[in-house]
DNA sequence: GCCCCCTGTCAGGCAAGTCTGACAGGGGAG
DNA sequence: CTCCCCTGTCAGACTTGCCTGACAGGGGGC
């Protein structure tokens, strides 16, 4: 995903990802160590449902994948790591990604 | 605003600013054409109080600064304008971003 | 057996964002 | 005076997101 400019759709949804203090503190939490759910959990003193569902829109948006680890004596653990992207944000990028929005064209359709 | 590196928060209130497709449109539209908020309406085709709202918020944002002209003859239009600026966003801007959130600090606060 | 740690999902409550129609008012043109 | 265009703001409905406690289940160690 790095460089490429994406959609329009794209981009609220990366934006939109992470665009909360939560989703931002999971993400340096995860860029700078490999861990698992719980122990992330513990270490940012959040709810581990809470946690989830974060966790479930950064994987949602592409920018962390889980991998569920089952250890030789059968216990499972999830290992999260963060997917490394470059966006450049400016004026000219957000008029070329909102020219393909899902219907945005001029005189595209005016469905509501 | 261009170029600096904005604290946890700012990040966070820009990122949701530009984190939906008609504050998108409305920035490109703005961007290309310095316009005033009835004919900007009618251009994107949204009611007026919800361009209106929208419109607070990206300038709440920074991202967009209003200018109420009164015409010689007496009318009032206001005329709203893109302000440029630029942001590198991957996973090292995110790591210091998270950083200086305000309450966010290893051992800072646990108030809930 | 009991206790501990892990994964995952659920319903329910609360807060915030989104969108709409309607209103009040200023001013010009016919 | 009537019609039109403009700027603002409001309450209300609706949708979405956020967060919590509680649950079901797997597996290990004592």
């Amino acid at each position: 995903m790095s460089g490429t400019s994406p959609t329009g759709d794209e981009l609220v949804s990366l934006l939109a990802a992470l665009a909360s203090p939560h989703r931002l503190r999971i993400l340096a939490a995860v860029a700078r160590q490999r861990t698992y759910v719980s122990e992330l959990a513990r270490q940012l003193q959040m709810n581990r449902p809470l946690l989830y569902m974060h966790l479930q829109k950064l994987e949602a948006a592409g920018l962390v994948t889980g991998e569920l680890v089952t250890a030789p004596d059968g216990s499972s653990v999830k290992y999260v790591q963060a997917v490394p992207f470059t966006v450049a944000l400016d004026l000219d990028a957000i008029a070329l990604a909102a020219q393909n929005l899902t219907g945005s064209g001029p005189g595209a359709e005016q469905e509501k």
